[in-house]
DNA sequence: ATATGTTTTATCCGTTTGGTTAATTGACTT
DNA sequence: AAGTCAATTAACCAAACGGATAAAACATAT
């Protein structure tokens, strides 16, 4: 806790992020020491990352909101657009809009792992999680989920609940599964790298919130 | 290395199996130290792990192929069932052999945890996960997949194992998340804990089969 | 060239890690 | 009561851990 005022946007911060980012999808912040990412980002030694930003503690919460913030506000915009013009609000495409704000990121590789690694985070360090996010950055998924919940019918409430948080797991779960695979290069994956995945993926969520 | 036989069965082994499963499945194996294991355990100190098992690694090992062994066998057994009696064999039956073998152990607590061990140990460490197993108790979960094929009409072979892809991470997922819940008693779950939320999984799971 | 501020490096610290060993305890046999 | 063997405990170890610090290297402005 020496450092109070974190650096600001560097070369060596951003590597370091990324790096980060990445080991911690492979293997969860637990298999992952600040040895590792700093050896990863080409630092001598691993004093970098406290140097950056303070502590690992605060480079997991710092990676968690800058990911969460990215894929908040491109999911907010996604249903401005969807809203702004009501024919096109259907089941469909709310789940795209919910799906496509999770990957394509602009740059390449610029939050690559995020997904693995805030799945992993949510399953291992729940607590730290939630209190790192501190109920921003949701608002989007939020949405997502009252437009659902409007567009669905003949089901009972609780049955709506019940097929929403289904259907989170499984955009986790598949999302985390892809990325994976996808950032894999040791060996080709023609499932995953069909372009028409994604959009069967949205075929089956559609189906499963029909049934 | 120094113990090569491995102790029988006893009752101090079989809690430290419980316990470090439970703990491994809210932490993930590398969120868990031998320390917490002996603690939690009742132990005055870590040595007892040692003692019954040689090393945390062979005690991840030992507690992963229990599991796999105990519902491969519970798998195979329902599916001898249906086969017995093909006019029973449809894309529900066979899901529901699927989801109920991993679940609803024989003794209360005898395999707790499991479901979300063997997710996070197949995320994080997937290497170690493929070599402990080798290629062993998985025979049912293909027999169920082979009869999932079959039983799937109108769409390609690609697109069969597409779904069958995303069906297997939608189940992981979702036992993983229910595991979770039934096991926090700091508070009601009662979307979990409602008896016919295995049963409204299943229909998702049929008609994401059958989009 | 000199001064200033930033980044990197080497080195150290106390703690925790998985693992090992020897001594002790407990239960059971004879 | 003595002997035997399994189970437990305390103590220890080297390595790895996150973190801290001061010196060195680097860049930039004047």
């Amino acid at each position: 806790m020496t450092r109070l005022t974190v650096r600001p946007q560097s070369d060596s911060a951003d590597k370091i992020k990324r790096i980060a980012r990445q080991l911690f999808a492979e293997r969860g912040v637990d298999g992952v020491t600040v040895r590792d990412i700093a050896e990863a980002s080409g630092q001598k030694n691993h004093a970098a990352v406290a140097y950056y930003f303070g502590s690992k503690d605060a480079l997991v919460r710092e990676l968690l909101i800058d990911g969460a913030k990215l894929i908040d506000e491109k999911r907010n915009a996604l249903l401005d657009a969807l809203e702004a013009d009501p024919a096109k609000l259907n089941l469909r495409s709310v789940l795209e809009a919910l799906v496509y704000s999770s990957i394509d990121f602009g740059e390449p590789e610029e939050v690559s792992g995020y997904n693995r690694f805030v799945f992993l985070l949510d399953m291992t360090h729940r607590e730290f999680f939630l209190e790192a996010l501190e109920g921003r950055w949701n608002s989007g998924y939020l949405r997502c989920m009252d437009h659902l919940r409007r567009l669905l019918t003949g089901v009972t409430e609780k049955q709506k609940t019940q097929k929403l948080i289904f259907l989170g797991r499984y955009l986790g779960a598949v999302l985390s599964a892809r990325e994976g695979k996808l950032e894999d290069s040791s060996r080709p994956h023609p499932i995953w790298e069909d372009t028409s995945t994604l959009g069967h993926l949205i075929d089956t969520m559609v189906a499963m919130l029909e049934a």
